[in-house]
DNA sequence: AATGAATGAGCTTTCATTCAT
DNA sequence: GATGAATGAAAGCTCATTCAT
């Protein structure tokens, strides 16, 4: 009997961390760290302000674990889904398939990491964030490689570039379509992401495979 | 003589000037715009936080003067250099070249115009900052695009892919790295600028050029 | 229960509005609108400057409940105490001696409404505050000449005189007394306020009531 | 020759003296002691803040010397015309239109020692002003006094009412008209400051006359 | 003497955090 | 646990005064 009880209060009280995280998020994007009053992020959960010091220590501490959400939500999509099948191309296509759709389905989280390492906080601040991030990065880059390195060794890329080089400069020519999304700039030029993506993927994909003529 | 003292004083001025410019720059870039105070400015200026007041009208004053300036170099650049000599290919290269190098060379500058995109500001204010940066955008992809279209034309370009998206792929293709290197990750890879930004250009003009398979 | 506890919260939560208005109204007339600052008051009140943010908007809306504060009291006593019995003359000295009870007992609410008057402010700022005071005086001169018609169609008073200008006469009559002792002079002169206004009645009345030998 | 010279100098000084205090009194008395900036004082004398500082010590001074200056003028109007001819009556009706004149030619001076009296600045700060115009106010008072006795004693005046009260009085009744004035109030009520102060002047003179029947 | 840029204390206001209830 | 009033440090900005020129 008590343990329903002490299992309804974890609820509610998971309920809560949800919504001040869900508040802070949405306000952190929306006008950046010192931007986002305690006020604003506690009127956006419908709590009072100490009422938030109950489950966080502070502004700072709410930053971090909306990072770490975000970390976690990135992880999750990139251990899930990991792509076995098909040739090398469509694998990687899939891959960055997962990650577009990681950025239209989580815009905030995918923002939330960007602005983190653009210097949203003072710079020095939550270096183990970097960190992590850095790690997490690491990792996905090591799986396009990994796929890459496959393609190769069945002839299907090119091998006058490095896998290493070749899986970095892939993500940063699909980072930028999305970060160019980002600024709006796709809109500004009347232009479909959708579209805009598959178009990427032709061509980086496109310019991997061939034959340099250089 | 009294003109050489005029003209003195008139230096001192823009000296004085630019040394605020430049603190406001590098703490923006480096503090966000809330996060830079006028004290943290002054400071770094090596003035008293009324001196300032001098030589602008506040906080916001700075913020879009340093912005301007940003503009000012890029259009500049842009305006200066036109490439018209080689192929297509060897224009397009050269301009690429052109971007990294405002981004080596003024790496605050183009930091300052990322930021001020990413919401370094509040939303909504300084739209005409907005507005402008949109143009100068607009501006920079026609002039890839007007190269883009004599390649087509002279055969060296695939026609698979619509000139416009094209110039926009390619910028995404460029904007990725440099934003990723802004962000360290070229140095956590351990990888070099110079060679990313080479391999990138050879797999989108590689990608582009090639009779696509699909 | 619960009703108990809101009650006495709200009864603190009045305490302490009133306890910030009792110093602003002190200290606006000691040092003015500029001289008064957010510390003094906030010192004055016992509370930190922040607090006050609570249940004010600003140093303006301060100003304004205390200008308006002063309105209901003025408002609430010529509404209250109609005079209407005695003679005309019995009567416009009765509505004089609550003018001059008004001047004792709120004396700094008196001062508050002549210092706004006299540009406490800065001019042209609180245009409504000015209107609201217009009508107030125009409405309580009103109440003296209906009086003074009234003695004038008795054959009390001299009909050589408009009833209009005699009441604003009258009134200037008592107001040159009044500000003169809050100008410090009736100390000066050791002279008794009680006294002085019943000599200025007496002549002014005296004066109305004569037939001008002109 | 060089006494022309010095003199030329010292014709300047004085030329800038007035300037800074003519500015200064119309500022004072349009904004206030605070609101009035160095800036703007300097602004208006054509002069820059720093040169104020040759002739002044600082704000405080430039307000003293306005007050000292309006302090001249008043006692120059008094010392310089008295009225010694007429009867009691046209020589009380005289001076009080003296009084008035000052007020409507020098009107910016009647509203810089009104003003100084009502708090413009912190109180006890400039005592010794206070104790100018209080030995100012007695003289002048003094001088309608000795009218009054004169009246008294040969019967024109009742004597019901001590002289020195009555002068008071008679002080008092005007100063309040020329105050309201000042406010506004006259203008409010769409009457002729001239016409007002005449009815005035009429009614005191006639409650001051008249046999009281008390 | 005259200038006006520079200083820095002090203004109003905001906001992360605490704490009595 | 939850509330929201209270705190006080720190923000952007102003301005009397100083001082190198």
């Amino acid at each position: 009997m008590e343990n329903v009880v002490a299992q309804r209060i974890e609820t509610e009280r998971q309920e809560r961390i949800e919504r001040i995280l869900d508040a802070a998020r949405k306000l952190f994007v929306e006008k950046g760290y010192l931007g986002a009053t305690m006020r604003d992020i506690a009127l956006e959960a419908e709590l009072s302000t100490g009422a938030i010091y109950v489950y966080f220590s502070g502004k700072d501490d709410i930053y971090e674990r909306v990072c770490e959400e975000a970390f976690m939500v990135v992880i999750g999509l990139i251990k899930k889904e990991a792509i076995t099948e098909g040739t090398p191309r469509d694998r990687i296509r899939a891959i960055a398939r997962q990650y577009v759709t990681f950025y239209t389905d989580y815009t905030e989280y995918f923002e939330m990491l960007t602005f983190h390492d653009l210097g949203f906080t003072k710079r020095g601040q939550s270096e183990h964030l970097r960190e992590r991030l850095k790690d997490l990065t690491a990792q996905a880059v090591r799986i396009i490689e990994e796929v890459m390195v496959e393609g190769i060794a069945g002839g299907e890329f090119s091998s006058d570039i490095d896998s290493a080089q070749a899986s970095f400069n892939l993500w940063a020519g699909l980072e930028g379509v999305l970060i160019l999304d980002m600024m709006g700039y796709l809109k500004n030029f009347n232009l479909d992401l959708e579209k805009v993506v598959q178009t990427q993927l032709k061509i980086l994909l496109g310019g991997i495979m061939a034959k340099t003529r250089e």
